[in-house]
Order: C-alpha cells, then structure tokens, then sequence
RNA sequence: GGGAUCGUAGUCUAGCUUGGUAUGAUACUAGUCUGGGGGACUAGUGGUCGCAGGUUCAAAUCCUGCCGAUCCCA
C-alpha cells in the first residue's frame, strides 16, 4: 500500500459511494461483520453515537420521558394483531423458529419495531387518567432483513436506534407530544451534527404504516439525495384499539388512549459523514467528537523533546480543566506528518502543533479540520480554543445550510423535473394531493415525496404532474 | 425485482487464459538514524488463495453450489 492508499482514494465528487464506504472503513467508525448487511460498530463510531444519546437522554428527561428497555423477541400473534402495520413489515422480519433442535410453537419475530410489545405492557399498566401520560424510551436495536444495496449506517439489517413510545389521554396532547418530540430531533441534530434539516409531514403513502399521520425531518446530502433523519408518528387510537390500551377518565367511563411513536438510528451518523467529510475523510463537529483537539509534539532530539513535552502537558491540563477532551499523540517512530494525515483522516476537529519553533515563539500552531485552516496562538491565548470550537461547529452547520439550499430547486414545471432529476437534489413542486399523481412521478423519475414542509400546505398552484389544482407543495427527491 | 463485476497476509495486489506447492508493495515486530505535511536503512513475523464439493497424479488456477462485497437498471 503506496501513501495514496493509506487514506482516501478516491474523491468525495468523483465517486460519493465508493468515498463514503473508504470513509467509513478508513477512519475506523465501523466494519463488516461476517454477516450480509450487518455492520460492527468500532469506538469511534459508538462514541459519536454516545454522544447523540447523552444529549437526547437529556432532553428526553426534561419532558417528562423515561428509559425502559424491551426484549428483541415478539411472537407472531402479537405483531400480527394490527394488520396494516403487520403487512408492512412482514417481507423484512427475521423469524426465529427453532430453540435448539425443537421447533417453536408461535414463531417469534426479531423486532423490526416495538409497537405490538410495547402496546401490549402498556395495556397492563394503564388503567386510570393518573397513569396517564405515559412516556418511556427504549434504546435497542431493530431488525429488517435488507436483501439488497445495504450501506454501513445507512441501510443494514441491523440498526442502533432509540424507539418512543407515549400514551396520552387526549388527541391533543398526543399531537403536541409528536411536534415535542421532532422539535427536539430538528435542535438535536442541528445543534450537535451541524445538519440543517426541513421538518413536515409524510404523504399518506410514505408514512408509517400503522400511524394516522407521519411526520418526518429530511436532509439533503451532497449528492443530491435525500436522506429521512427520523420521524415522529402520531397513530391516533390505531394500536390503542386492537391493543386495548384503555383508561378510566374522572368519571369512570372507559376511553381508548391516544398515542405516539418516535426514533432516530445511527443513520445520523452516516448522514453526519456524508454532510461533512472531505477528500481527507472524516469531518466530526465538535460537539459529537470522541477527542476534540490532537496534540501533536514535534521534537528533534531528548532535549527538545523534554522542553516540548511538558509544554504540551501544561496546555493539556488546561484544555482538561474546561472540559475539552483531548488527546496527546506522542506515538514514536512516526513522522509529524504522517500524525496530521491520521488524524485528518478521523476528523478531529482542532489539532495543535507544538514544537522547537513554536517554544521560541512562545506559540503554537492550530489547524483547523474542517477548513484546513491553520493558525498561531500565543501560550497566553490558549483558553481561546474553546471559542475557537464553538465557532467551528456554527461555520459547519452554517456550511452545510449553504450546500442544502444549493441542492434546493422550486419546479413547476413536469419536463424540468424530470430533466432535473438525475442530478438530484430537493424540488419544491406543487401536488393536488393525488395517489396517482404521486406514484407516477415515482415511476417516471425514481422521485418520491420526502416531506410536505410545514407551511407549505393548503396552496392554490397547479399539480407539476397533472395541472389539477395543488393542495401543497412537498419536496420531491430521490431517496437512500 | 432484473443485470454485471469482484473475493489471494491487516490492506492493496501478481499469478488464473495454457493446472506443478503464491509475487510485490505497504502495514506489523526489533533496532539505528530521523522528526514542522504520509521519512530512511537493516533484520524479522505474518497465507485453511472466501466456504464446500467435483475433475485430476496434482487445483489459487478448470467445473458446480453456497457465502460475502460493490456497481448499474426498475
């Protein structure tokens, strides 16, 4: 393996898919497991994935919702007992079958989502307005076979996510809890992942089968495609009927429960990579970072090095004590420049040089990962690198806004759409609101509607398919 | 759902057409010199040639099946 091989080899323009998977494999976030679409997750990848989970636990907590947890394994009788949402799972459920030699009597589905379980317990442990609401999350994973085109992060048969799943004694609150909880997903996801997105409802063909209405927060990655970064069902009395998840209101009358459900997967994290990586590989905000800034100490002989090293602990301890996680690569043996490459190659966000040259000065030098940028600081300016981080992760989010709008198109017109589409991007495109029209364009250019954006509903254009009179305007895209 | 390509050491790869006991680089280990953008030299370690079967005196090589990865089309 030549230099050129060692990092990425290919450019993130010239071929996006291939990059990706060099990006993925090469800074170490998570590898092949010897299993057909199922991928392992390395500590770098978990640690971002931590991370994510911190920040939503926290914010879970100040609405009021817990942590539970929730075995993986469901008898078919269960899920089978809201038939919509059965059928649309059914062709990716794994089935176990058998326990060791003998065979099961129901057979028992790995979950592909929680709902029937769920629902089931919730029956159990509601039965009074003062149970109410009931709020808990479950991290886990879940299961859909996925036969073809499986992509680390983005499409495996097994994924990380975290399911919600509320109860509430009106239609109201439960359609507040739903905008609750995608406005935290929208925050989130901005605030730590530098991801714009645009939040809105599914068509009634793309939503959650199951739910009465489905709403969603897409992305625009550089390619042109959209990618669905999570969604938050309201399913209205749809479980709480067959499940009977019931409750005795103040007058003692029996009420059927309306509830929610919610969740987000590592698919964030193949988002963050697609988002911001470069030609180098990785670009991590800040924020989700497992290390946020690498020293790197350059020194020529064991004097210099003393000098240099304890140089390095004095700034160490001090980035330490404002609650930066840093990390020292004083790694033997290898050049300076092959560390920078390294750890351009996992995204670290800030690294610092310190060395003979940079003592004299009484100033070190910092590199900026996400532009390429390089400074110098003087040993009296190092308390300005946790400004200097915060900074970074705003220029990224405001970065990538300006790529999404870029991908943005508004298309009212059928032979632009589809003389568009093959670049991709997001098209603002008037609809009437029709099945058929919906699944035409589908067929006819491999577009779908993502999201119909809050606010763009009740619009008084022209369908881009048919002319009809619109009822909104939702994005169309072509979708991982 | 349909089609194509690929699988040899941690990684990339030669060898395959025409069967004869696997090539090179890099990484890794030890040491010396080095050190501000992928360093040099020396000496080493590392392989069920994806898996299973078949043909053959002999299979990385030919045949069949399976597993896995990637890409294109719907």
């Amino acid at each position: 393996m030549g230099k050129e091989d060692v990092g990425i080899t290919i450019s993130k323009n010239d071929d996006f898919s291939e990059w990706y998977t060099q990006v993925v494999l090469k800074a170490k976030l998570a590898d092949y497991a010897p299993i057909k679409g199922l991928i392992v997750l390395r500590p770098d990848g978990y640690s971002i994935w931590e991370s994510l989970r911190n920040t939503f636990d926290k914010k879970f907590a100040k609405n009021g919702i817990r942590n539970g947890f929730l075995p993986i394994l469901i008898p078919e009788s269960l899920l089978g007992k809201e038939q919509k949402h059965f059928a649309g799972f059914n062709p990716e459920v794994f089935w176990v079958t058998h326990s060791g030699t003998n065979e099961v009597g129901d057979r028992l589905a790995l979950r592909p989502t929680s709902e029937t379980l769920a629902y089931t317990l919730y029956s159990k442990w509601i039965q009074s307005w003062r149970d109410l609401p009931l709020k808990i999350n479950f991290w886990n994973t879940a299961l859909r076979a996925e036969i073809k085109a499986t992509k680390p992060f983005l499409r495996t048969s097994e994924f990380l996510w975290q399911e919600g799943h509320t109860v509430h004694i009106t239609q109201k609150e439960a359609e507040e809890e739903v905008m609750k909880i995608l406005d935290i997903y929208e925050k989130t996801v901005e605030e730590e992942l530098a991801i714009p997105v645009i939040t809105g409802k599914k068509s009634e063909k793309e939503k959650f089968v199951g739910a009465v209405y489905t709403t969603t927060m897409e992305s625009i990655m550089p390619d042109g495609k959209a990618l669905q970064m999570g969604t938050s069902h309201f399913l209205g009395q749809n479980f709480s009927k067959p499940f009977e998840v019931k409750f005795a209101d103040k007058d003692n009358v029996e009420h059927f429960a309306w509830q929610t459900s919610w969740g987000v997967s590592w698919r964030l994290i193949g988002a963050m990579i697609m988002t911001h990586g470069d030609d180098r590989g990785l670009v991590l905000p800040p924020k989700v970072a497992p290390i946020q800034v690498v020293i790197v100490p350059i020194y020529r002989n064991d004097e210099g090095k003393d000098i240099v090293l304890s140089k390095v602990e004095e700034i160490r301890n001090e980035l330490e004590s404002k609650e930066i996680r840093v990390y020292v690569d004083n790694r033997e043996g290898l050049s300076p420049g092959y560390k920078f490459n390294d750890w351009e190659l996992k995204g670290i966000p800030l690294r610092i040089e310190i060395g003979p040259k940079d003592i004299e000065k009484q100033s070190i030098v910092v590199a900026k990962r996400y532009n390429l940028e390089k400074v110098s600081l003087s040993f009296t300016e190092i308390d300005k690198i946790s400004i200097i981080l915060d900074e970074i992760q705003i220029e990224m989010l405001r970065k990538a806004k300006e790529q999404a709008e870029n991908n943005t198109l508004n298309i009212s017109d059928y032979s632009e759409f589809k003389a568009k589409i093959e670049k991709g991007g997001f098209f603002n495109s008037p609809w009437c609101g029709k099945l058929e029209c919906e699944e035409r364009i589908k067929e006819e250019t491999g577009a779908e509607i993502r999201v119909i954006p809050f606010g763009n509903e009740n619009t008084n254009k022209k369908c881009v398919y048919c002319q009809k009179q619109s009822v909104s305007v939702p994005i169309f895209a072509r979708g991982y």
